[in-house]
DNA sequence: TATCAATTATTGATATGTCAACTAAATTAA
DNA sequence: TTAATTTAGTTGACATATCAATAATTGATA
Protein backbone atom coordinates (compact mmCIF):
# COMPACT_ATOMS: atom_id res chain seq x y z
CA UNK A 1 0.00 0.00 0.00
CA UNK A 2 1.05 3.28 -0.84
CA UNK A 3 2.04 6.05 2.31
CA UNK A 4 -1.46 6.89 3.68
CA UNK A 5 -0.49 11.04 3.24
CA UNK A 6 0.06 10.89 -0.40
CA UNK A 7 -3.13 7.93 -0.92
CA UNK A 8 -5.86 10.90 0.48
CA UNK A 9 -4.75 13.80 -1.70
CA UNK A 10 -4.84 11.80 -4.77
CA UNK A 11 -8.51 10.53 -3.32
CA UNK A 12 -9.50 13.53 -2.24
CA UNK A 13 -8.48 15.05 -6.08
CA UNK A 14 -10.36 11.66 -7.64
CA UNK A 15 -13.45 12.18 -5.89
CA UNK A 16 -13.89 16.08 -6.54
CA UNK A 17 -13.11 15.35 -10.08
CA UNK A 18 -15.52 11.97 -9.79
CA UNK A 19 -18.29 13.74 -8.73
CA UNK A 20 -18.20 16.80 -10.81
CA UNK A 21 -17.89 14.43 -14.14
CA UNK A 22 -20.58 12.67 -12.56
CA UNK A 23 -23.25 15.58 -11.73
CA UNK A 24 -22.18 17.50 -14.85
CA UNK A 25 -22.84 14.60 -16.85
CA UNK A 26 -26.21 14.74 -15.16
CA UNK A 27 -27.44 18.38 -15.51
CA UNK A 28 -26.30 17.60 -19.44
CA UNK A 29 -28.18 14.54 -19.79
CA UNK A 30 -31.57 15.65 -18.23
CA UNK A 31 -31.32 18.84 -21.05
CA UNK A 32 -30.12 21.33 -18.46
CA UNK A 33 -27.17 23.57 -20.98
CA UNK A 34 -25.56 24.72 -17.97
CA UNK A 35 -22.15 23.86 -16.51
CA UNK A 36 -21.19 22.97 -12.49
CA UNK A 37 -19.96 26.32 -11.95
CA UNK A 38 -22.28 28.51 -13.44
CA UNK A 39 -24.82 26.60 -11.43
CA UNK A 40 -22.84 27.68 -8.02
CA UNK A 41 -22.82 30.85 -9.12
CA UNK A 42 -26.38 31.04 -9.89
CA UNK A 43 -27.37 29.50 -6.97
CA UNK A 44 -25.75 32.07 -5.06
CA UNK A 45 -27.90 34.66 -6.41
CA UNK A 46 -31.06 32.73 -5.88
CA UNK A 47 -30.39 32.35 -1.97
CA UNK A 48 -29.90 35.45 -1.59
CA UNK A 49 -30.68 38.30 -3.98
CA UNK A 50 -28.78 41.76 -3.83
CA UNK A 51 -26.05 39.39 -3.31
CA UNK A 52 -22.57 41.16 -4.64
CA UNK A 53 -20.01 39.95 -6.75
CA UNK A 54 -17.52 39.66 -3.62
CA UNK A 55 -20.03 37.85 -1.73
CA UNK A 56 -20.31 35.37 -4.31
CA UNK A 57 -16.95 34.58 -4.89
CA UNK A 58 -16.67 34.34 -1.17
CA UNK A 59 -19.41 31.75 -1.52
CA UNK A 60 -18.71 29.36 -4.11
CA UNK A 61 -14.30 29.98 -3.26
CA UNK A 62 -13.93 31.29 -6.30
CA UNK A 63 -11.82 35.06 -7.17
CA UNK A 64 -13.31 38.03 -8.67
CA UNK A 65 -12.54 37.76 -11.86
CA UNK A 66 -13.82 34.23 -12.18
CA UNK A 67 -17.14 35.35 -11.31
CA UNK A 68 -17.45 38.11 -13.86
CA UNK A 69 -16.69 35.57 -16.16
CA UNK A 70 -18.74 33.03 -15.21
CA UNK A 71 -21.79 36.09 -14.70
CA UNK A 72 -21.26 37.14 -18.45
CA UNK A 73 -21.96 33.38 -19.81
CA UNK A 74 -24.97 33.43 -17.35
CA UNK A 75 -26.07 36.62 -18.63
CA UNK A 76 -25.62 36.01 -22.59
CA UNK A 77 -27.43 32.63 -22.10
CA UNK A 78 -30.09 35.21 -20.78
CA UNK A 79 -30.01 33.22 -17.15
CA UNK A 80 -29.29 36.49 -15.56
CA UNK A 81 -29.49 40.13 -15.72
CA UNK A 82 -26.60 43.18 -14.21
CA UNK A 83 -28.35 46.47 -13.46
CA UNK A 84 -26.28 49.19 -11.83
CA UNK A 85 -26.71 49.37 -8.13
CA UNK A 86 -28.90 52.45 -7.22
CA UNK A 87 -26.69 54.06 -4.43
CA UNK A 88 -23.47 52.38 -5.41
CA UNK A 89 -22.18 52.33 -8.70
CA UNK A 90 -19.27 50.37 -8.20
CA UNK A 91 -21.37 47.56 -7.44
CA UNK A 92 -24.32 45.79 -9.83
CA UNK A 93 -27.72 44.66 -9.14
CA UNK A 94 -27.90 40.95 -10.37
CA UNK A 95 -31.08 39.27 -10.84
CA UNK A 96 -32.33 36.07 -11.82
CA UNK A 97 -34.52 36.11 -15.24
CA UNK A 98 -37.75 34.40 -15.60
CA UNK A 99 -35.81 31.73 -17.73
CA UNK A 100 -33.42 31.79 -14.98
CA UNK A 101 -35.68 31.48 -12.14
CA UNK A 102 -37.62 28.34 -14.55
CA UNK A 103 -34.24 26.52 -14.74
CA UNK A 104 -33.51 26.74 -11.02
CA UNK A 105 -36.73 25.14 -10.11
CA UNK A 106 -36.36 22.54 -12.22
CA UNK A 107 -32.34 21.75 -11.71
CA UNK A 108 -32.62 21.76 -8.35
CA UNK A 109 -34.11 18.27 -8.29
CA UNK A 110 -31.33 16.51 -10.34
CA UNK A 111 -29.07 18.55 -7.81
CA UNK A 112 -30.76 16.50 -4.80
CA UNK A 113 -30.95 13.13 -6.92
CA UNK A 114 -27.33 13.76 -7.41
CA UNK A 115 -26.02 14.16 -4.03
CA UNK A 116 -28.25 10.94 -3.12
CA UNK A 117 -26.50 9.01 -5.35
CA UNK A 118 -23.23 10.22 -5.10
CA UNK A 119 -23.61 9.44 -1.07
CA UNK A 120 -25.55 6.63 -0.68
CA UNK A 121 -24.70 3.70 1.61
CA UNK A 122 -22.49 6.19 3.22
CA UNK A 123 -23.56 6.81 7.12
CA UNK A 124 -24.20 10.54 8.51
CA UNK A 125 -21.72 9.47 11.00
CA UNK A 126 -19.28 8.77 8.40
CA UNK A 127 -20.10 12.31 6.58
CA UNK A 128 -19.94 13.84 9.95
CA UNK A 129 -16.37 12.31 10.17
CA UNK A 130 -14.81 13.17 6.94
CA UNK A 131 -16.51 16.80 6.94
CA UNK A 132 -14.16 17.40 10.66
CA UNK A 133 -11.28 15.89 8.59
CA UNK A 134 -11.78 17.93 6.25
CA UNK A 135 -11.75 21.39 8.29
CA UNK A 136 -8.86 20.26 9.95
CA UNK A 137 -7.03 20.22 7.05
CA UNK A 138 -8.08 23.44 5.46
CA UNK A 139 -7.87 25.39 9.12
CA UNK A 140 -3.92 23.14 8.51
CA UNK A 141 -3.07 24.93 5.29
CA UNK A 142 -4.69 28.47 6.31
CA UNK A 143 -2.48 29.02 9.42
CA UNK A 144 0.48 28.91 6.76
CA UNK A 145 -1.73 30.70 3.93
CA UNK B 1 -26.71 23.85 10.31
CA UNK B 2 -26.66 23.05 6.83
CA UNK B 3 -27.96 19.77 5.24
CA UNK B 4 -25.03 17.47 5.36
CA UNK B 5 -25.48 16.02 1.87
CA UNK B 6 -25.06 19.71 0.92
CA UNK B 7 -21.66 20.96 2.98
CA UNK B 8 -20.28 17.60 2.08
CA UNK B 9 -19.26 18.93 -1.12
CA UNK B 10 -18.83 22.69 0.11
CA UNK B 11 -15.79 21.04 1.94
CA UNK B 12 -14.97 19.17 -0.51
CA UNK B 13 -14.31 21.71 -2.76
CA UNK B 14 -13.00 23.75 -0.35
CA UNK B 15 -10.45 21.33 1.08
CA UNK B 16 -8.78 20.60 -2.50
CA UNK B 17 -8.67 24.64 -3.23
CA UNK B 18 -7.14 25.25 0.09
CA UNK B 19 -4.57 23.00 0.14
CA UNK B 20 -3.79 23.48 -3.80
CA UNK B 21 -3.30 27.07 -2.99
CA UNK B 22 -1.47 26.74 0.41
CA UNK B 23 0.95 24.10 -1.59
CA UNK B 24 2.04 26.33 -4.77
CA UNK B 25 2.32 29.11 -2.38
CA UNK B 26 5.17 27.05 -0.77
CA UNK B 27 6.48 25.98 -4.35
CA UNK B 28 6.83 29.71 -5.54
CA UNK B 29 8.28 30.49 -2.04
CA UNK B 30 11.15 27.78 -2.18
CA UNK B 31 11.98 29.07 -5.09
CA UNK B 32 10.59 26.29 -7.28
CA UNK B 33 9.38 27.46 -10.99
CA UNK B 34 6.40 24.78 -10.68
CA UNK B 35 2.83 24.70 -10.96
CA UNK B 36 1.78 21.67 -8.68
CA UNK B 37 0.08 20.13 -11.66
CA UNK B 38 3.61 19.90 -13.78
CA UNK B 39 4.99 18.80 -10.37
CA UNK B 40 2.28 16.13 -10.53
CA UNK B 41 3.25 15.18 -14.49
CA UNK B 42 6.66 15.32 -14.07
CA UNK B 43 6.84 13.45 -10.85
CA UNK B 44 4.66 10.78 -13.01
CA UNK B 45 7.87 10.13 -15.50
CA UNK B 46 10.15 10.76 -12.38
CA UNK B 47 8.62 7.54 -11.05
CA UNK B 48 7.97 5.45 -14.07
CA UNK B 49 10.20 6.32 -16.71
CA UNK B 50 9.07 5.30 -19.83
CA UNK B 51 5.63 5.85 -19.52
CA UNK B 52 3.55 7.01 -21.87
CA UNK B 53 0.99 10.16 -21.66
CA UNK B 54 -2.12 8.23 -22.12
CA UNK B 55 -0.95 6.71 -18.98
CA UNK B 56 0.36 9.64 -17.21
CA UNK B 57 -3.38 10.99 -17.97
CA UNK B 58 -4.77 7.98 -16.10
CA UNK B 59 -2.37 8.66 -13.08
CA UNK B 60 -2.64 11.88 -12.46
CA UNK B 61 -6.82 12.32 -13.59
CA UNK B 62 -6.47 14.44 -16.93
CA UNK B 63 -6.50 14.07 -20.00
CA UNK B 64 -4.45 13.57 -22.48
CA UNK B 65 -5.06 16.83 -23.86
CA UNK B 66 -3.73 18.99 -20.77
CA UNK B 67 -1.20 16.42 -20.63
CA UNK B 68 0.17 17.23 -23.75
CA UNK B 69 0.11 20.88 -22.58
CA UNK B 70 1.87 20.34 -19.51
CA UNK B 71 4.51 18.49 -21.81
CA UNK B 72 4.76 21.47 -23.35
CA UNK B 73 5.50 23.42 -20.42
CA UNK B 74 7.80 21.29 -18.85
CA UNK B 75 10.02 21.22 -22.45
CA UNK B 76 10.02 24.88 -22.36
CA UNK B 77 11.15 24.76 -18.97
CA UNK B 78 13.79 22.58 -20.04
CA UNK B 79 12.67 20.02 -17.36
CA UNK B 80 11.94 17.43 -19.46
CA UNK B 81 12.94 16.29 -23.40
CA UNK B 82 10.39 14.19 -25.58
CA UNK B 83 11.62 11.49 -28.24
CA UNK B 84 9.89 9.14 -30.67
CA UNK B 85 9.40 6.27 -29.17
CA UNK B 86 11.76 3.17 -31.29
CA UNK B 87 9.56 0.77 -31.97
CA UNK B 88 6.22 2.22 -31.32
CA UNK B 89 6.00 5.58 -33.41
CA UNK B 90 2.52 7.23 -32.46
CA UNK B 91 4.67 7.44 -28.68
CA UNK B 92 6.98 9.36 -27.36
CA UNK B 93 9.65 9.04 -24.55
CA UNK B 94 9.78 11.21 -21.94
CA UNK B 95 12.72 11.67 -20.12
CA UNK B 96 13.28 13.74 -17.48
CA UNK B 97 16.96 16.38 -17.48
CA UNK B 98 19.76 17.00 -15.15
CA UNK B 99 17.92 19.96 -14.42
CA UNK B 100 14.28 18.38 -13.93
CA UNK B 101 15.92 15.16 -11.85
CA UNK B 102 17.63 17.92 -9.94
CA UNK B 103 14.45 20.20 -9.14
CA UNK B 104 13.09 16.62 -7.99
CA UNK B 105 14.94 15.29 -5.75
CA UNK B 106 15.12 19.17 -4.34
CA UNK B 107 11.34 19.72 -4.03
CA UNK B 108 10.31 15.96 -2.64
CA UNK B 109 11.44 17.84 0.54
CA UNK B 110 8.84 20.45 0.42
CA UNK B 111 6.29 17.76 -0.74
CA UNK B 112 6.62 16.05 1.86
CA UNK B 113 6.45 18.58 4.50
CA UNK B 114 3.28 20.33 2.41
CA UNK B 115 1.60 16.87 3.35
CA UNK B 116 3.10 17.01 7.01
CA UNK B 117 1.93 20.33 7.52
CA UNK B 118 -1.77 19.34 6.16
CA UNK B 119 -2.24 16.67 8.17
CA UNK B 120 -0.73 17.63 11.20
CA UNK B 121 -3.04 16.60 14.24
CA UNK B 122 -5.22 14.00 12.45
CA UNK B 123 -5.12 10.55 13.42
CA UNK B 124 -4.36 7.99 10.88
CA UNK B 125 -7.39 6.35 11.53
CA UNK B 126 -9.66 9.53 10.68
CA UNK B 127 -7.47 9.34 7.57
CA UNK B 128 -8.85 5.84 7.01
CA UNK B 129 -11.97 6.15 7.11
CA UNK B 130 -11.83 9.54 5.29
CA UNK B 131 -10.19 7.74 2.24
CA UNK B 132 -13.03 4.92 2.25
CA UNK B 133 -15.44 7.77 2.11
CA UNK B 134 -13.60 8.93 -0.68
CA UNK B 135 -13.75 5.56 -2.08
CA UNK B 136 -17.47 5.01 -1.34
CA UNK B 137 -18.43 8.51 -3.15
CA UNK B 138 -16.27 7.96 -6.26
CA UNK B 139 -17.59 3.92 -6.79
CA UNK B 140 -20.94 5.71 -6.44
CA UNK B 141 -20.57 8.50 -8.86
CA UNK B 142 -18.94 5.84 -11.22
CA UNK B 143 -22.13 3.88 -11.63
CA UNK B 144 -23.55 6.46 -13.38
CA UNK B 145 -20.54 7.34 -15.68
C1' DT C 1 -2.15 -7.52 -48.36
C1' DA C 2 -5.64 -4.02 -48.49
C1' DT C 3 -8.89 -2.43 -45.46
C1' DC C 4 -10.84 -1.43 -41.19
C1' DA C 5 -10.50 -0.66 -36.37
C1' DA C 6 -8.01 0.62 -32.38
C1' DT C 7 -4.41 3.28 -30.23
C1' DT C 8 -1.48 7.47 -29.20
C1' DA C 9 -1.09 11.98 -29.29
C1' DT C 10 -2.18 16.82 -30.96
C1' DT C 11 -5.07 20.82 -31.77
C1' DG C 12 -8.98 24.14 -31.54
C1' DA C 13 -12.71 25.99 -29.02
C1' DT C 14 -14.62 27.22 -24.83
C1' DA C 15 -14.82 27.46 -19.63
C1' DT C 16 -12.50 28.23 -15.49
C1' DG C 17 -8.47 29.41 -12.10
C1' DT C 18 -4.92 32.60 -10.70
C1' DC C 19 -2.25 36.69 -10.62
C1' DA C 20 -1.48 41.38 -11.55
C1' DA C 21 -2.69 45.69 -13.39
C1' DC C 22 -6.30 48.76 -13.89
C1' DT C 23 -10.72 51.79 -13.60
C1' DA C 24 -14.18 53.88 -11.18
C1' DA C 25 -16.42 54.97 -7.20
C1' DA C 26 -16.82 55.43 -2.27
C1' DT C 27 -14.67 56.27 2.18
C1' DT C 28 -11.39 58.17 5.28
C1' DA C 29 -8.05 61.42 6.72
C1' DA C 30 -5.53 65.63 6.52
C1' DT D 1 -12.77 69.96 0.54
C1' DT D 2 -8.78 67.93 -1.39
C1' DA D 3 -5.91 63.94 -1.24
C1' DA D 4 -5.01 59.31 0.00
C1' DT D 5 -6.94 54.88 0.79
C1' DT D 6 -10.12 51.30 0.29
C1' DT D 7 -13.53 48.80 -2.21
C1' DA D 8 -16.04 46.62 -6.40
C1' DG D 9 -15.45 45.00 -10.43
C1' DT D 10 -13.04 44.26 -15.08
C1' DT D 11 -9.43 42.84 -18.13
C1' DG D 12 -5.17 40.60 -19.95
C1' DA D 13 -1.99 36.89 -19.71
C1' DC D 14 -1.18 32.40 -18.85
C1' DA D 15 -2.28 27.54 -16.99
C1' DT D 16 -5.49 23.92 -16.87
C1' DA D 17 -10.09 21.11 -17.92
C1' DT D 18 -13.12 19.25 -21.20
C1' DC D 19 -14.96 18.05 -25.58
C1' DA D 20 -14.69 17.13 -30.33
C1' DA D 21 -12.18 16.65 -34.45
C1' DT D 22 -8.04 15.21 -36.50
C1' DA D 23 -3.56 12.88 -37.76
C1' DA D 24 -0.43 9.28 -37.64
C1' DT D 25 0.57 4.76 -36.66
C1' DT D 26 -0.24 0.09 -35.42
C1' DG D 27 -2.94 -4.16 -35.11
C1' DA D 28 -6.56 -7.17 -36.68
C1' DT D 29 -9.09 -9.32 -40.20
C1' DA D 30 -11.13 -10.59 -44.36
Amino acid sequence: MERLDRVIFYSLDKTIKTYRQFAQKRFFEQGFDITIDQWLVLNAIYEKPGITQLEIAGKVFKDTASVTRIIDLLIKKELLKRDVHSSDRRRFTLEITPVGTKLMTKIIHVVEKNREIALQGISDKDLILMKETLNHIIDNCKQVL
